[in-house]
DNA sequence: CCGGATTTGTGCGTATGTATG
DNA sequence: ACATACATACGCACAAATCCG
């Protein structure tokens, strides 16, 4: 246990890598919810350093909400929640979210029509330099933001799906109204970086952050793809589910 | 564009937030291998900072071996190569890296044999507090290390797994020479974390960085599970791709 | 080959943030 | 709360290498 120190000119202040590691032993369930963490003191000799920077750690945690602190008492930990997002041959994010979040909405950020660079040709399988519908959008889960995506589609066949997504609130209701009454995923690809200043905005996170990223491609029953999406995922707010049917 | 500050008391320094946004520019092909990245003069009015912030930021990214920075001419991008990790119903470790990988070695840590939790046995199926045996693997390619990955197997059914491991460096083949010829991925959970410290150490990585973190069930053909495992991945090494045969 | 513009490399003084006791 | 040491960020100045007309 504790084989290696913290770093000192990491560029990240050992308060925060402290924070780090104690969110992450949370959220793994080391520490179990409205447990008591170990005294500052003890947490202090733990990590080698002085009391006021594991005070500055805790002070963090307590402001994302994760622990909270009582006067005599100790250090406790209110939450460790993580909405499970399920991925799989017919997945939807309202079906999977709506069972474990009260509300799910979707929230038009933008609509427009591109010319399909190589890349989104090449996933949609048109010819480049055709024009695809982009459709940017924010989705939320108990009125925290969850994800982010941005949507491509072939327009011209599905001219109406902006239109469709803004009444519904829903890809797959807005699918639906164009002709598409079941699809598949095709493949995902999923890839972690830091938050970018975007996410941050978005988001709403805080620098240093984690996004899970993810690109995926839809195909209607005929194994021809409808949507290309890019999606960027709180990632201290959710985990990908994948499932296999046997 | 930029919409959002930099934050100043948020425990990351201001250079690493902008290695983080440049890394991740890079990475999401928004600068082409061999391209110059704008002047420093440019980045630095583009972030609102000094000139030797923005040098320190490169600096850091240089030293992780994605850009070069030459005098007079600028600094240009070296590498944004991801190993791609495919996760499917009949995916292998050695199988998905070894195509892309000069080299693939997996080294085994740590053998022995415990007690299940009920984690542990509810994922396996079998009684709570029966025998388990734990196994503990370094995964590399070309000398990097990639993943680190603990596994545990029903220690009555599989005795001799750790043993097989030893002499074989795979799953799949210690496996064979347990009797299971074939085996299916039935579930795998996704979740992204910052660096422990224990990873740090063994996936020689830099505190702040960050880790793909998979739990894993394989079964047999009959769908009994055979395999539970963690794998903890370097996030900027690999990304996961998940296939689904039509 | 010259000279000016551009770009990276370096030094120093100062203010603020971080970590210790 | 206070004092001390180090890391981070800023501003200014100038040197060195490269590019281009």
């Amino acid at each position: 246990m504790n084989v290696k120190a913290l770093e000192r000119r990491s560029g990240i202040a050992i308060w925060r890598q402290i924070a780090d590691e104690l969110r992450n032993e949370i959220a793994t369930n080391l520490a179990l919810k409205d447990s008591r963490l170990p005294s500052e003191l003890t947490l202090a000799k733990r990590f080698d350093v002085n009391r006021h920077t594991v005070r500055a750690a805790l002070n963090a945690l307590a402001k994302e909400g994760i622990v909270e602190s009582r006067q005599g008492q100790g250090t406790f930990v209110r939450r460790q929640t993580r909405i499970s997002y399920p991925i799989g041959k017919r997945t939807r994010f309202s079906d999977g979210i709506g069972k474990q979040a009260q509300t799910t909405r979707g929230k038009l950020l933008s609509l427009s029509t591109e010319i399909a660079t190589p890349e989104i040709a090449s996933a949609l399988q048109i010819t480049a330099g055709s024009n695809v519908i982009c459709l940017d959008a924010l989705s939320e889960a108990d009125g925290m933001p969850v994800s982010r995506s941005t949507s491509w589609f072939c327009a011209q066949r599905f001219p109406d799906i902006g239109a469709a997504y803004q009444t519904t609130g829903s890809i797959t209701k807005a699918l639906a109204h164009c002709g598409v009454d079941d699809y598949l995923r095709q493949s995902t690809e999923i890839e972690a970086h830091h938050a970018t200043m975007n996410d941050t905005e978005y988001l709403q996170l805080s620098p240093g952050a984690i996004v899970l990223v993810t690109q995926a491609i839809n195909s209607d029953t005929d194994g021809n793809p409808i949507q290309y999406s890019k999606t960027r995922f709180a990632a201290d707010r959710v985990s990908l589910m994948i499932a296999n049917e046997l």
